[in-house]
DNA sequence: CATATGTCCTGAGAGC
DNA sequence: TGCTCTCAGGACATAT
């Protein structure tokens, strides 16, 4: 997602365009018409990534926040139809003409914010550090004296930010951890193998440029899917026989509304 | 304070 | 065929 954008840099935002659509949902902030009057004319110093979110860094000081959060899809070219397109910029001067924001389901948040705004808004109160940063002694000490489950809590982005629900469940397969484990009860040797899974998972995700679901919502642009679908340990693969272990039923629960897949056999816990 | 739940949104698919 | 229901999961507001 970042990586098609970071041809923008140096561009300035000529025009900003919400192309009329019959769907609903998707918010712009400030509403549509003060965000395109503050965003035009500003020229993007940088694209950067924010745990979930994409960051375009304009002058002075002030930052175009992106979250395209299920379905939304932040690309350099052409959206995979035009139903769902949701806001284009144009850019001049850049490497890139154009950045498309399309989303199916309305849920992504585009944000024009001051720098003051940006920092009340996702400082560390609100956003943890980096899923592929953060150490094993801070993931340890932000998350060793909770009673949460073990799934619930690497979903909650002050904690640490950037893993998904898709993600959380492969990670603890490749930890071998139950996902209703309580965060207290994970041992030192159980924190060293969720941290190493954690990084082996979302840097081999990263590579493969993620996941397309059976919706095929999300892509990496609009001729090409993800590839790490084919990874899927246990996402999605309720009742099929876990691959490392070929003893456990892969099992689907709900946790925090959230759908959480495992196998009982090779993830110890509870 | 920590933790839990409700809400929003669209489209696919199941069941009758 | 056409209806209702469930599911999918980001972040945030509100409740306990």
């Amino acid at each position: 997602m970042l990586r098609g954008v970071a041809g923008a840099v140096g561009g300035r935002i000529q025009e900003v365009l919400r192309p009329k659509v019959k769907v609903g949902g998707f918010t712009f902030k400030p509403a549509f018409p003060l965000f395109r009057r503050r965003a035009t004319g500003q020229t993007i110093t940088a694209a950067r990534r924010l745990g979930k979110r994409v960051v375009l860094e304009l002058e002075r000081g002030d930052c175009m926040v992106l979250e395209p959060r299920m379905t939304g899809l932040i690309l350099p070219g052409d959206p995979p139809n035009r139903s769902h397109l949701r806001m284009v910029l144009r850019l001049a001067g850049a490497a890139l003409a154009e950045i498309c924001f399309w989303d199916q389901r309305g849920l992504g948040v585009a944000s024009l914010l001051r720098a003051e705004e940006f920092a009340a808004l996702l400082g560390p109160e609100h956003l943890g550090p980096d899923a592929l940063e953060i150490t094993l002694t801070e993931l340890r000490a932000r998350l060793s004296t909770s009673r949460r489950e073990i799934k619930v809590a690497l979903l909650d982005q002050r904690v640490l930010a950037g893993v998904g629900n898709l993600y959380a469940s492969e990670i603890l397969h490749r930890a071998r951890l139950g996902p209703k484990l309580p965060c207290s009860a994970i041992s030192p040797a159980q924190w060293r193998r969720l941290h190493v899974a954690m990084l082996d998972i979302l840097n081999e995700a990263v590579r493969l440029e993620g996941s397309t679901l059976a919706d095929g919502a999300y892509r990496v642009s609009r001729e090409r899917t993800g590839g790490y679908q084919t990874c899927h340990q246990v996402y999605q693969r309720a009742g099929q026989p876990c691959r490392r272990c070929g003893r456990g039923e892969i099992t689907r629960i709900v946790q925090a509304q959230r759908s959480t897949f495992f196998c009982p056999v090779c993830q110890r816990g509870p």
